[in-house]
DNA sequence: TACTATATAGGGCTTACTCTTATATTCTTA
DNA sequence: TAAGAATATAAGAGTAAGCCCTATATAGTA
Protein backbone atom coordinates (compact mmCIF):
# COMPACT_ATOMS: atom_id res chain seq x y z
CA UNK A 1 0.00 0.00 0.00
CA UNK A 2 1.17 3.59 -1.08
CA UNK A 3 1.24 4.81 2.49
CA UNK A 4 3.07 2.12 4.43
CA UNK A 5 5.79 2.64 1.66
CA UNK A 6 5.76 6.30 2.03
CA UNK A 7 6.30 5.94 5.69
CA UNK A 8 8.90 3.41 5.18
CA UNK A 9 10.55 5.86 3.28
CA UNK A 10 10.54 8.87 4.98
CA UNK A 11 11.63 6.54 8.23
CA UNK A 12 14.92 5.40 6.40
CA UNK A 13 16.01 8.84 5.24
CA UNK A 14 15.35 10.25 8.63
CA UNK A 15 17.32 7.44 10.03
CA UNK A 16 20.00 8.66 7.45
CA UNK A 17 19.63 12.32 8.25
CA UNK A 18 21.00 11.53 12.04
CA UNK A 19 23.67 9.24 10.94
CA UNK A 20 24.67 12.34 8.39
CA UNK A 21 24.06 14.66 11.53
CA UNK A 22 26.74 12.62 13.64
CA UNK A 23 28.82 12.30 11.14
CA UNK A 24 29.19 15.84 10.81
CA UNK A 25 29.10 16.25 14.55
CA UNK A 26 25.95 18.24 14.73
CA UNK A 27 23.58 16.77 17.78
CA UNK A 28 20.13 15.83 16.71
CA UNK A 29 18.06 18.20 18.13
CA UNK A 30 14.05 18.03 17.22
CA UNK A 31 13.81 21.35 15.57
CA UNK A 32 16.63 20.01 12.92
CA UNK A 33 14.55 16.27 12.43
CA UNK A 34 11.43 18.72 12.36
CA UNK A 35 12.80 21.00 9.99
CA UNK A 36 14.26 18.12 7.57
CA UNK A 37 10.97 16.42 7.68
CA UNK A 38 9.00 19.21 6.62
CA UNK A 39 11.68 19.82 3.84
CA UNK A 40 10.73 16.75 2.71
CA UNK A 41 7.15 16.25 3.12
CA UNK A 42 6.93 18.78 -0.07
CA UNK A 43 7.49 19.02 -3.03
CA UNK A 44 7.13 23.36 -3.46
CA UNK A 45 10.31 24.39 -2.54
CA UNK A 46 9.46 26.24 0.11
CA UNK A 47 10.82 29.17 1.98
CA UNK A 48 12.14 29.47 5.37
CA UNK A 49 8.83 31.28 6.72
CA UNK A 50 7.20 28.55 5.02
CA UNK A 51 8.92 25.41 6.41
CA UNK A 52 8.55 27.56 9.57
CA UNK A 53 4.75 27.24 9.76
CA UNK A 54 5.17 23.88 9.04
CA UNK A 55 7.03 22.84 11.76
CA UNK A 56 5.40 24.95 13.75
CA UNK A 57 2.60 22.67 13.66
CA UNK A 58 4.75 20.55 15.78
CA UNK A 59 6.72 22.82 17.74
CA UNK A 60 5.26 25.91 18.68
CA UNK A 61 8.14 27.37 19.61
CA UNK A 62 10.50 27.33 17.22
CA UNK A 63 11.65 30.99 16.00
CA UNK A 64 11.94 31.90 12.35
CA UNK A 65 16.36 32.38 12.70
CA UNK A 66 16.38 28.23 14.07
CA UNK A 67 14.66 27.30 10.67
CA UNK A 68 16.51 29.68 8.84
CA UNK A 69 19.61 28.46 10.12
CA UNK A 70 19.15 24.82 9.78
CA UNK A 71 17.88 24.95 6.11
CA UNK A 72 21.27 26.36 5.92
CA UNK A 73 23.02 23.79 7.92
CA UNK A 74 21.29 20.84 5.63
CA UNK A 75 22.47 22.57 2.45
CA UNK A 76 26.06 22.30 4.35
CA UNK A 77 25.58 18.99 4.86
CA UNK A 78 24.29 17.80 1.64
CA UNK A 79 21.01 17.03 3.11
CA UNK A 80 19.07 19.53 1.10
CA UNK A 81 19.93 22.02 -1.43
CA UNK A 82 18.91 25.85 -2.45
CA UNK A 83 16.76 26.35 -5.33
CA UNK A 84 18.40 28.11 -8.47
CA UNK A 85 16.41 31.01 -9.39
CA UNK A 86 15.88 34.54 -8.86
CA UNK A 87 13.45 35.18 -6.35
CA UNK A 88 13.82 37.10 -3.32
CA UNK A 89 12.91 34.66 -0.22
CA UNK A 90 15.32 31.87 -0.75
CA UNK A 91 13.74 28.39 -1.79
CA UNK A 92 14.83 24.96 -0.76
CA UNK A 93 15.03 21.16 -2.06
CA UNK A 94 15.15 17.76 0.05
CA UNK A 95 15.11 15.93 -3.46
CA UNK A 96 18.38 14.50 -3.80
CA UNK A 97 17.63 12.60 -7.22
CA UNK A 98 18.58 14.22 -10.05
CA UNK A 99 16.03 15.96 -11.46
CA UNK A 100 15.25 19.39 -13.46
CA UNK A 101 13.04 22.92 -12.35
CA UNK A 102 10.88 25.02 -14.56
CA UNK A 103 10.27 28.33 -12.84
CA UNK A 104 7.00 30.55 -13.51
CA UNK A 105 8.35 33.96 -13.48
CA UNK A 106 4.96 35.24 -13.02
CA UNK A 107 3.76 33.31 -9.85
CA UNK A 108 7.16 31.93 -8.61
CA UNK A 109 5.97 28.57 -8.72
CA UNK A 110 9.05 25.95 -8.89
CA UNK A 111 7.54 22.66 -10.68
CA UNK A 112 9.74 19.44 -10.79
CA UNK A 113 10.28 17.45 -13.74
CA UNK A 114 12.40 14.67 -14.92
CA UNK A 115 13.68 13.55 -18.48
CA UNK A 116 16.23 11.35 -19.07
CA UNK A 117 18.52 13.22 -21.28
CA UNK A 118 18.32 15.99 -19.07
CA UNK A 119 18.50 14.05 -16.06
CA UNK A 120 21.54 11.86 -17.22
CA UNK A 121 23.70 14.88 -18.85
CA UNK A 122 27.62 14.30 -18.75
CA UNK A 123 29.77 17.12 -17.95
CA UNK A 124 32.32 17.41 -20.50
CA UNK A 125 36.17 16.60 -19.00
CA UNK A 126 37.73 20.14 -20.01
CA UNK A 127 34.96 21.91 -17.27
CA UNK A 128 35.90 18.88 -14.50
CA UNK A 129 39.22 20.04 -14.51
CA UNK A 130 38.17 23.64 -14.23
CA UNK A 131 35.54 23.60 -11.75
CA UNK A 132 34.80 20.99 -8.96
CA UNK A 133 31.17 20.38 -9.78
CA UNK A 134 28.88 19.48 -6.76
CA UNK A 135 25.25 20.29 -8.97
CA UNK A 136 24.15 20.12 -12.41
CA UNK A 137 20.77 20.91 -13.42
CA UNK A 138 18.59 22.12 -16.26
CA UNK A 139 16.69 24.95 -15.15
CA UNK A 140 13.64 26.19 -17.25
CA UNK A 141 12.22 29.57 -17.00
CA UNK A 142 8.68 30.97 -18.21
CA UNK A 143 5.25 31.45 -17.63
CA UNK A 144 3.09 28.25 -15.82
CA UNK A 145 -0.19 27.17 -17.78
CA UNK A 146 -2.76 28.91 -14.86
CA UNK A 147 -0.54 32.15 -15.25
CA UNK A 148 -1.26 31.93 -19.00
CA UNK A 149 -4.72 31.40 -18.78
CA UNK A 150 -5.42 34.12 -16.34
CA UNK A 151 -3.23 36.82 -18.17
CA UNK A 152 -4.72 36.38 -21.38
CA UNK A 153 -8.20 38.17 -20.71
CA UNK B 1 41.20 44.73 -35.80
CA UNK B 2 39.32 43.53 -32.82
CA UNK B 3 39.00 47.25 -31.12
CA UNK B 4 37.19 48.33 -34.40
CA UNK B 5 34.55 45.03 -34.42
CA UNK B 6 33.91 45.35 -30.80
CA UNK B 7 33.10 48.75 -31.23
CA UNK B 8 30.58 48.26 -34.30
CA UNK B 9 28.96 45.24 -32.48
CA UNK B 10 28.61 47.70 -29.30
CA UNK B 11 26.62 50.06 -32.08
CA UNK B 12 24.82 47.59 -33.27
CA UNK B 13 23.26 46.63 -29.80
CA UNK B 14 23.07 50.16 -29.05
CA UNK B 15 20.94 50.80 -32.03
CA UNK B 16 18.64 47.41 -31.29
CA UNK B 17 17.93 48.59 -28.29
CA UNK B 18 16.79 52.07 -28.37
CA UNK B 19 14.20 50.26 -31.09
CA UNK B 20 13.33 48.04 -28.48
CA UNK B 21 12.52 50.64 -26.31
CA UNK B 22 10.84 52.51 -28.91
CA UNK B 23 8.58 49.02 -29.65
CA UNK B 24 7.24 48.75 -25.85
CA UNK B 25 6.52 52.47 -25.39
CA UNK B 26 9.85 52.89 -23.18
CA UNK B 27 11.80 56.81 -23.68
CA UNK B 28 15.47 56.86 -24.77
CA UNK B 29 17.16 57.95 -21.68
CA UNK B 30 20.80 58.75 -21.21
CA UNK B 31 20.22 56.67 -18.00
CA UNK B 32 19.00 53.60 -19.22
CA UNK B 33 21.45 53.53 -22.01
CA UNK B 34 24.01 53.64 -20.34
CA UNK B 35 22.84 51.34 -17.84
CA UNK B 36 22.26 49.06 -21.07
CA UNK B 37 26.02 49.32 -22.46
CA UNK B 38 27.28 48.75 -18.87
CA UNK B 39 25.55 45.44 -18.59
CA UNK B 40 26.75 44.26 -22.58
CA UNK B 41 30.09 45.76 -21.52
CA UNK B 42 30.85 42.97 -18.94
CA UNK B 43 30.73 39.17 -18.30
CA UNK B 44 30.54 39.34 -14.87
CA UNK B 45 26.78 39.06 -14.40
CA UNK B 46 27.00 42.11 -11.83
CA UNK B 47 24.73 43.35 -9.64
CA UNK B 48 23.14 46.48 -9.11
CA UNK B 49 25.28 47.91 -7.16
CA UNK B 50 27.87 46.81 -9.53
CA UNK B 51 26.58 48.25 -12.47
CA UNK B 52 25.87 51.50 -10.93
CA UNK B 53 29.84 52.44 -9.85
CA UNK B 54 30.64 51.43 -13.29
CA UNK B 55 27.36 53.61 -14.99
CA UNK B 56 28.48 56.62 -12.40
CA UNK B 57 32.12 57.18 -14.17
CA UNK B 58 29.90 58.59 -17.20
CA UNK B 59 27.00 59.76 -15.27
CA UNK B 60 27.92 60.71 -11.40
CA UNK B 61 24.18 61.56 -10.32
CA UNK B 62 22.55 58.56 -11.06
CA UNK B 63 20.44 56.73 -8.57
CA UNK B 64 20.90 53.61 -7.26
CA UNK B 65 16.98 53.10 -7.90
CA UNK B 66 17.12 53.91 -11.13
CA UNK B 67 19.89 51.70 -11.95
CA UNK B 68 17.90 48.60 -10.36
CA UNK B 69 14.84 49.63 -11.76
CA UNK B 70 16.45 49.97 -15.18
CA UNK B 71 17.97 46.49 -14.86
CA UNK B 72 14.48 45.01 -14.19
CA UNK B 73 13.18 46.80 -17.11
CA UNK B 74 15.61 45.33 -19.31
CA UNK B 75 14.70 42.23 -18.39
CA UNK B 76 11.08 43.04 -18.90
CA UNK B 77 11.55 43.98 -22.25
CA UNK B 78 14.16 41.34 -23.03
CA UNK B 79 16.95 43.14 -23.43
CA UNK B 80 18.51 41.24 -20.48
CA UNK B 81 17.95 38.60 -17.88
CA UNK B 82 17.98 38.28 -14.43
CA UNK B 83 20.86 35.39 -13.74
CA UNK B 84 19.51 32.01 -11.99
CA UNK B 85 21.56 31.28 -8.63
CA UNK B 86 20.93 31.46 -4.85
CA UNK B 87 22.50 34.77 -3.84
CA UNK B 88 21.42 37.62 -2.08
CA UNK B 89 22.00 40.51 -4.11
CA UNK B 90 20.23 40.03 -7.70
CA UNK B 91 22.46 39.85 -10.67
CA UNK B 92 21.74 40.51 -14.13
CA UNK B 93 23.33 39.18 -17.54
CA UNK B 94 22.84 40.76 -21.20
CA UNK B 95 24.55 38.13 -23.01
CA UNK B 96 21.60 36.72 -25.11
CA UNK B 97 22.91 34.11 -27.01
CA UNK B 98 22.62 30.20 -25.71
CA UNK B 99 24.61 29.98 -23.28
CA UNK B 100 25.51 28.41 -19.71
CA UNK B 101 26.48 29.01 -16.49
CA UNK B 102 28.67 27.50 -13.75
CA UNK B 103 28.60 29.60 -10.06
CA UNK B 104 31.17 29.04 -7.19
CA UNK B 105 29.03 28.83 -4.04
CA UNK B 106 32.16 29.83 -2.36
CA UNK B 107 33.04 33.33 -3.58
CA UNK B 108 29.79 33.75 -5.86
CA UNK B 109 31.65 34.26 -9.10
CA UNK B 110 29.65 33.25 -11.90
CA UNK B 111 31.47 31.79 -15.25
CA UNK B 112 29.95 31.74 -18.16
CA UNK B 113 30.76 28.11 -20.64
CA UNK B 114 29.74 26.85 -24.13
CA UNK B 115 29.54 23.39 -24.93
CA UNK B 116 27.49 22.40 -28.04
CA UNK B 117 25.20 19.86 -26.24
CA UNK B 118 24.04 21.92 -23.87
CA UNK B 119 23.56 24.79 -25.86
CA UNK B 120 21.08 22.71 -28.31
CA UNK B 121 19.36 21.35 -25.87
CA UNK B 122 15.56 20.43 -27.23
CA UNK B 123 12.74 20.95 -24.71
CA UNK B 124 10.71 17.71 -25.07
CA UNK B 125 7.20 18.36 -26.36
CA UNK B 126 5.15 17.64 -23.44
CA UNK B 127 7.15 20.43 -21.36
CA UNK B 128 6.54 22.92 -23.89
CA UNK B 129 2.49 22.09 -23.82
CA UNK B 130 3.04 22.74 -19.89
CA UNK B 131 4.48 25.91 -20.01
CA UNK B 132 5.37 28.65 -22.00
CA UNK B 133 9.48 28.66 -22.19
CA UNK B 134 11.09 31.10 -22.10
CA UNK B 135 14.88 30.68 -21.36
CA UNK B 136 16.50 27.45 -20.62
CA UNK B 137 20.24 26.78 -19.20
CA UNK B 138 22.37 24.72 -17.61
CA UNK B 139 23.15 25.73 -13.87
CA UNK B 140 26.07 24.52 -12.60
CA UNK B 141 27.33 24.56 -8.86
CA UNK B 142 30.25 24.23 -7.02
CA UNK B 143 34.12 25.27 -6.19
CA UNK B 144 36.20 27.14 -8.61
CA UNK B 145 39.66 26.48 -8.43
CA UNK B 146 40.98 29.76 -6.88
CA UNK B 147 38.69 28.39 -3.92
CA UNK B 148 39.73 25.35 -4.33
CA UNK B 149 43.69 26.24 -4.01
CA UNK B 150 42.80 28.82 -1.19
CA UNK B 151 40.69 26.08 1.35
CA UNK B 152 43.24 23.01 1.08
CA UNK B 153 45.43 24.73 3.36
C1' DT C 1 24.02 12.10 37.01
C1' DA C 2 26.91 15.87 35.99
C1' DC C 3 29.64 18.26 32.72
C1' DT C 4 30.86 20.34 28.30
C1' DA C 5 29.93 21.63 23.88
C1' DT C 6 26.54 22.94 20.96
C1' DA C 7 21.83 24.70 19.79
C1' DT C 8 17.89 27.63 20.37
C1' DA C 9 14.87 31.82 21.16
C1' DG C 10 14.40 36.34 20.97
C1' DG C 11 15.34 40.57 19.62
C1' DG C 12 18.07 44.05 17.39
C1' DC C 13 20.73 45.07 13.14
C1' DT C 14 22.01 45.17 8.15
C1' DT C 15 21.25 45.27 3.51
C1' DA C 16 18.94 44.79 -0.77
C1' DC C 17 15.27 46.43 -2.60
C1' DT C 18 10.70 48.97 -3.19
C1' DC C 19 7.60 52.95 -2.82
C1' DT C 20 6.50 57.79 -2.84
C1' DT C 21 6.73 62.32 -4.54
C1' DA C 22 8.51 66.46 -6.43
C1' DT C 23 11.23 67.74 -10.31
C1' DA C 24 13.17 66.92 -14.83
C1' DT C 25 13.25 64.95 -19.37
C1' DT C 26 11.63 62.85 -23.58
C1' DC C 27 8.69 62.80 -27.34
C1' DT C 28 4.79 64.43 -29.84
C1' DT C 29 2.04 67.59 -32.32
C1' DA C 30 0.86 72.09 -33.57
C1' DT D 1 10.66 74.99 -32.97
C1' DA D 2 7.78 75.71 -28.97
C1' DA D 3 4.52 73.88 -25.76
C1' DG D 4 2.22 70.20 -23.50
C1' DA D 5 1.41 65.49 -21.95
C1' DA D 6 3.39 61.39 -20.61
C1' DT D 7 7.03 59.23 -18.63
C1' DA D 8 11.52 58.99 -16.02
C1' DT D 9 14.60 60.30 -12.47
C1' DA D 10 16.63 61.46 -7.76
C1' DA D 11 16.25 61.35 -3.14
C1' DG D 12 14.87 59.63 0.76
C1' DA D 13 11.73 56.99 3.60
C1' DG D 14 9.85 52.36 4.20
C1' DT D 15 9.90 47.18 4.01
C1' DA D 16 11.32 42.49 4.38
C1' DA D 17 14.67 38.75 4.38
C1' DG D 18 17.95 37.10 6.85
C1' DC D 19 22.11 37.69 9.92
C1' DC D 20 24.21 38.53 14.50
C1' DC D 21 24.41 38.62 19.53
C1' DT D 22 23.71 36.63 23.98
C1' DA D 23 21.46 34.39 27.75
C1' DT D 24 19.28 30.10 28.44
C1' DA D 25 18.41 25.32 27.27
C1' DT D 26 19.56 20.83 25.56
C1' DA D 27 22.23 16.83 23.57
C1' DG D 28 25.91 13.90 23.89
C1' DT D 29 29.43 11.78 27.03
C1' DA D 30 31.71 9.85 30.74
MN1 LIG E 1 13.02 20.15 -6.88
MN1 LIG F 1 26.14 34.72 -18.66
ZN1 LIG G 1 2.57 30.85 -12.83
ZN1 LIG H 1 35.32 30.58 -6.10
Amino acid sequence: MREVMKKMDIEMKLRGFEDRCRHNGLKVTPQRTAVYKALIGTDTHPTAEKVCKIVRQDISSISLDTVNRTLLTLAEIGAAFQVEGTGQPRRFDGGLEDHQHFRCIKCGKIVDFHYEPFDNIEIPVHLQGQFQIMRKTVYLEGICQTCSATTSS
